[in-house]
DNA sequence: GTCTATATCAAGATAGAC
DNA sequence: GTCTATCTTGATATAGAC
């Protein structure tokens, strides 16, 4: 039996459908509203302020994205499927969830020029949850001395898998892309292992 | 001896300045104008509007990024060097003019759901340079056959330098990260030239 | 917790003079 | 071409009732 979902749910499923694919700033909070079916007081009573509701949308959207991961890394079978699996798992996510223009994460940070602590927070357990797992999923592969590297690396080429997507390219196109090269990144730095 | 800017140039300065390091919707048409030391009748009168500002903004600042990344390619003796040249250009064009916080293009694209068909042209013909320039500095690199793979992925690899920037990455580690992953991509495309 | 109605304010844009 | 002064709108946020 489904339960339908409270105003605080709708108006985060709002958020997410529209400031994450028109932009923050070009979304007003009237809109949000409209969408979710729910008047101005309520969401100021739930969030504070239109920033507080960014941010907590982010949040949300961290834990998912978190978990949709770590089910495609549970998913893989070797240790270098299950470093490149953060690929994949994003054609799986973006199923699942409203799909971004590009990255929500991303494009909070390009047009909040002062964050305040908790958006800024939010946007930056973005970066950390993809190092640190990265980090960690590359050490079986490529021992812990370079590991530095290849994760900088494979973070850069996860970004520009995003980015493409603002350059009109096709998500499933991008994330093969991406793959591509950074299977090759992997091979160049396993065969670097001392 | 120098010629003082004009009203004109003075306002994209400004523009370049402040839209593209805080975000376009971040920046009142007020902060601009202030920056300049115009009164806001001379900017529509040049203008129009704030998005033919940003759009006439982005058209001199792609002129400038051709001209570096030319000059770049000049510089460079091998073919390999030539197509790599991209990144170091990305280096020295930053030095020249106001450095966006990520990418002037990217950004404004990111935020403006619907664009206006001038608006829509200048951010298609940052791609469209990209593309078609590297297209011919890679023909010679890996033969015709191979071209648009590589060409794709050297795209993708410079768009995630730019976003790395959101990341909070400095800018020449990021542009030495790409440059590393961009000839390990050349590499085994030239590899593969039948 | 949620609503209606409204206050407040800032931003984009224009009128008209020089 | 450029200025001062102002208009108009649309967006964030709040007051007060249910």
């Amino acid at each position: 039996m489904d339960v339908q979902p409270s105003t605080r749910e709708r108006l985060l499923d709002a958020t997410e459908d529209l400031a994450f694919t028109q932009g923050v700033a070009a979304t007003p909070v009237d809109e949000i509203l409209r969408s979710a079916g729910v008047a101005p007081a309520t969401l100021y009573a739930h969030f504070g302020n239109k920033e507080g509701l960014i941010t907590q949308a982010l949040e949300r959207r961290l834990m998912r994205w978190d978990e949709a991961w770590q089910l495609a890394i549970d998913e893989a079978s070797t240790p270098r499927e299950k470093l490149l699996a953060v690929f994949p798992a994003l054609t799986e996510y973006r199923r699942g969830v409203t799909a971004a223009r590009w990255c929500a994460f991303l494009g909070v940070a390009a047009e909040s020029p002062r964050p305040g602590p908790e958006l800024q927070k939010a946007l930056a357990s973005d970066t950390q949850l993809l190092t640190s797992r990265l980090r960690e999923l590359a050490v079986p592969v490529v021992g812990a001395n370079h590991v530095d590297a290849l994760v900088a690396q494979l973070v850069l080429v996860y970004t520009g898998v995003l980015g493409m997507l603002l350059r009109g390219m096709d998500a499933e196109r991008a994330v093969e892309l991406g793959l591509h090269i950074a299977g090759a990144a992997v091979e160049a730095a396993a065969g670097t292992r001392s």
